[in-house]
DNA sequence: GCTGGCCTTGACGCCGACGTCAAGGCCTAC
DNA sequence: GTAGGCCTTGACGTCGGCGTCAAGGCCAGC
């Protein structure tokens, strides 16, 4: 099957192939018009890049799975160095969550404090000088200091 | 004081507060050198912008807050528009966090069942031809945060 | 023979938040 | 005078994963 088909079978683009086969990942052979030239064993490979893309591994991460079947094991992470990848993916994954829930605890504090003060503030407060287009902008007066926690 | 200092103030660099200053946020005064001169004014903003974007907010993300303490507002998310952003990003991290949790499980969910596939296909399994010098340690890679998005 | 459709390679564009380099100006100290 | 240290603007480089031309080749159908 040639580069336009394969890439429909597998939702993507020739250009995305062409960038696969540029990287080393996903060879082609070539028909007698220099057109490349796939079959279902690419297709496989090519659905495993897309899965681990989609589970936002970078493309260098893929390799040792592309290899993996490459050397004729029946799935990408019937190896090792596939499965060692897996597991600093979990750790990543794990530290990249944890992290991101401290920052939605602190955005969400950060938010809750702002707007008691708001509300606060509101009632009366004296009207500093909005000269943004961009609407109202309500008054406050509580002064608060260094917000780094 | 002058970009050098700020920035030192600030933990960030001189490049860094010129493209904020490009990009509208962080005006500056000269003096009689063309350098450019900064009080405590801004290095409260140079502040806020930075909080921010500790939180992974894009730059723009942080114009309402710079244009609240513009204004003249106490704080940074004294303004509606801030709160609004907040809460936005608030829903992003949601999102982002729900999504990689769901990537975590499948991932988690691939390693098991590959480990298992391993363990079994091991003992007495045929031996595909792996001419791979996979003896090499593995790569260290540094976890990456994934902004959102 | 001509149009249309698929293919080829090559090269620049994009996004964000800067890093890094180049060339030059001004002030201070020695 | 000259070395050093700070500053200026401008412009190109970085990272990933492609998108988007541009210019051209080959083949099928009419």
């Amino acid at each position: 099957m040639r580069i336009g088909e394969l890439a429909e079978q597998a939702g993507t683009t020739t250009r995305t192939l062409r960038y696969y086969e540029s990287r080393g990942l996903l060879p082609a052979r070539r028909d007698g018009n220099g057109h490349r030239e796939y079959d279902e064993t690419d297709l496989r490979l090519l659905r495993q890049i897309r899965m681990l893309q989609d589970f936002g591994f970078g493309l260098e991460d893929t390799r040792p799975f592309v290899e993996c079947l490459q050397a004729g094991h029946p799935a990408g992470d019937s190896c090792p160095t596939s499965l060692a990848v897996y597991r600093a993916k979990l750790a990543e994954l794990d530290a990249c969550i944890g992290r991101m829930q401290e920052i939605r605890t602190e955005v969400a504090a950060q938010l809750a404090r702002a707007e008691v003060e708001l509300s606060a503030g509101l009632p009366g407060g004296p009207d500093p000088q909005c000269a943004l287009a961009h609407g109202s902008a309500p008054p406050l007066r509580e002064a608060q200091e260094e917000a780094t926690t």
